[in-house]
DNA sequence: ATGGTCGCGCAGCGA
């Protein structure tokens, strides 16, 4: 390596749907895969609960965002987790849930997010949805840069386009895909954000979800609400990204699959 | 996907 540059760096992001239960496919997964940075999404931890000295043991660095029984965030790192914000950053309206964490992870500022569901299109936990997005772009604002290395990363609960479903016209009328939703989204993108997933893979049906119920994984049954949104100048350095969906197989798997990434050096 | 399963926590709800 020359003097001056920064490592490659491989980051990931998986809703583990529960980090107390899925523990040991994380920690296998770790050891396999080697991510620099994993961000977790439902955690569904405590503070007190989250095994941060596992993780030590593997050589990571941890930080959690929690609060019990739901949401959950977390941050795990071997090459560093400095300038930490707990959710939302100072002026903007606090969410009492966990959903949001953000940290500067080897030079890049990372944000893990785990977006509200909305539960049904026109509820008001759909109005809560759109505006916590909305509150999402404000907090970059407050703590990134659009022309710096930052990463935007999480269970954003919208598949971005018709592809990203397994079948539109099942899907139409639910939340995950009203235009409501999806122009959030690109608001939330027009801050300075690639879906680097979308850019390298154009093909429809590359999913991140899929339900437990009635083999939807097997069936291909799935969404791709998992997004890994990068800024321009780190965005142009991918040098791959996939889905993990052996982490869906076997024994006690998430309903989610982890995206992972990899970017090289700047300069 | 008309439901179907998980996790939490101990009933039934949220995803």
């Amino acid at each position: 390596m020359c003097a001056g540059t920064v490592p490659t760096v491989r980051v990931a992001t998986w809703n583990v749907n529960s980090l107390k239960a899925r523990m040991p496919r994380v920690e296998e997964w770790l050891a396999q895969v080697g991510p620099d940075v994993l961000c977790l999404q439902e955690t569904k931890s405590t503070d007190k609960a989250f095994p941060a000295m596992a993780f030590s043991s593997l050589g990571y660095e941890s930080v959690h965002h929690g609060e019990g029984r739901w949401n959950g965030v977390a941050i795990v790192s071997r090459v560093g987790i400095d300038d930490v914000v707990d959710g939302f950053a100072p002026g903007i309206e606090p969410d009492p849930e966990a959903r949001l964490l953000t940290a500067t992870c080897g030079g890049v500022r990372v944000a893990t997010v785990y977006v509200p569901n909305g539960r049904h299109v026109g509820h008001e936990q759909w109005h809560h949805k759109l505006g916590w997005m909305e509150r999402l772009r404000a907090h970059l604002d407050a703590t990134a840069d659009p022309t710096g290395d930052a990463l935007v990363l999480g269970d954003f609960n919208v598949a971005p386009d018709d592809r990203d479903v397994w079948d539109p016209t099942a899907c139409h009328g639910g939340t995950h895909v009203s235009p409501e939703e999806r122009d959030a989204l690109r608001s939330l993108c027009e801050w300075g954000l690639v879906d680097v997933f979308r850019r390298r893979h154009q093909e429809d049906r590359l999913f991140t979800w899929w339900d437990y119920r009635a083999g939807a994984f097997h069936k291909h049954l799935g969404m791709r609400i998992d997004l890994l949104l990068a800024t321009a100048p780190l965005a142009d350095r991918l040098s791959w990204v996939l889905v993990d969906r052996n982490a869906r197989k076997g024994s006690q798997p998430s309903d989610h699959a982890p995206l992972v990434a990899e970017f090289t050096p700047a300069g």
